[in-house]
DNA sequence: GTTAGAAAGTTGAGCTGTTACGCTTTTTTA
DNA sequence: TAAAAAAGCGTAACAGCTCAACTTTCTAAC
């Protein structure tokens, strides 16, 4: 796996150049003010082989590096301790990441005030996070005995993928986050049947829970909610 | 109101236009089959001209009317009935918006169409949809005696406003809308104070819930989750 | 009424990201 | 050593979009 061929060894080191230049000179001058071709030039490369490296243009040069996140997502649902449910998980996992973001490397700092600085670069990077959805909806219908595209499973998935989106500009991330996964996992143990044994009724797959609107005995003992 | 000079009534003319025109040609071949030249030239305009109706760029030709579902939406939640939550509300409104996309207009239906397939358009409809987070997420914190930018307010509107595009190819969309707003809402109601009476420690706005995890007694009962 | 000025429109050139095509050079493999 | 594969190059083009300078039209104040 460590040897490769001078050929992918060469590979490597231009896709890497083009990365470094990319990022040096975005941080430089701003996203908007940086031309591909000068990228290019500044690598040594031609236009070409630029969007040879990297098909999906200008965004994937500043995401160079991007692997085995989706792997941590569905480890932190599949290994989880005893006892944790699976948004107490996320939340965890989701808390870790964020704390990872203030010791930085040299160079990340740059990479991530560049990226909360562009709209465009947040768009990518949101596209790029909401990819995991359809794997960790998978991996939380299978916890949970539900078929894989189970619509709760994918409703919770995506919330939870969304939600460091959601937080980045409060005032306090850490709170916003905890408030976030607050309402998912009241919803989530709310609705998972294992977790309400006083309603007997409900099933795994509760379809169409009892009367089409969420009118179950939760909102009882408040007969007007406001004032 | 209805009186409008001359000017500004030709001003609304060519706007028509050249959206009628993007319309017709983007339902006869495709959307990236029709490039912004052509538009202009079949309305009879210069592409700057165009560019000047439509800032936003080719996206925006074909959404020329959206109107007022922001004032549908704070209206839902503030005018809701008594005994009904914020949630519930949210998702009846939601449902009616669907249903209401069956019985369709003579063109509202290729418009429909022209959206659901293709992508950029989805993206730039999410994105149009999305804006109203914001001013939703007021309502409701200003229904709920929450300051107006508390994030568990912000959460449950962006989550509101991402359902009906989550449940969008569901093989039911209605029963997967039910499930989401059923997240949501034992969600919600879990969080709210007013809705909890057994729990009295909770203020109206509670700040980090007991121990910086969601281990409230909601989880007790079942001390093994996974099987 | 005339005139100054704002706003709509035009024209045309030009910048950006992105792709297709055809070609040379380097590396691997048979 | 020949051939297949892959990386790279250059040109040329097309897409969406913007800029600057100029003409037309309408509005309004003198």
């Amino acid at each position: 796996m460590t040897e490769m061929g001078r050929r992918e060894r060469k590979k490597a080191a231009t896709r890497q150049a083009l990365a470094d230049a990319a990022l040096r000179l975005f941080s430089e001058r701003g996203y908007d003010d940086v031309g591909v071709r000068e990228i290019a030039d500044a690598a040594d490369v031609s236009v070409t082989t630029l969007f040879k490296h990297f098909p999906d243009g200008k965004e994937a040069l500043v995401f160079d590096q991007d692997a085995d996140r989706e792997a941590a997502l569905v480890a932190a649902v599949r290994e989880r301790p005893a006892g944790q449910s699976v948004p107490q998980a996320l939340h965890r996992l989701l808390l870790g990441e964020h704390s990872r973001r203030v010791h930085a490397d040299p160079r990340f700092d740059d990479f991530l005030r560049l990226i909360d600085t562009t709209p465009a670069l947040r768009e990518y990077a949101r596209r790029m996070w909401l990819r995991h959805e359809h794997t960790l909806a998978a991996a939380i219908a299978d916890d949970a005995g539900l078929p894989a595209d189970d619509p709760g499973c994918r409703a919770l998935a995506h919330f939870a993928l969304e939600a460091p989106v959601l937080v980045r500009g409060s005032r306090d991330p850490g709170i916003a986050l905890d408030r976030v996964f607050d309402l998912l996992g009241n919803g989530w143990t709310g609705t998972r049947a294992d977790a309400v044994p006083a309603t007997a009724g409900r099933t795994g797959a509760p379809g169409r829970s009892a009367g089409g609107e969420e009118e179950d005995g939760r909102t009882a003992g408040t007969t007007e909610q406001r004032p």
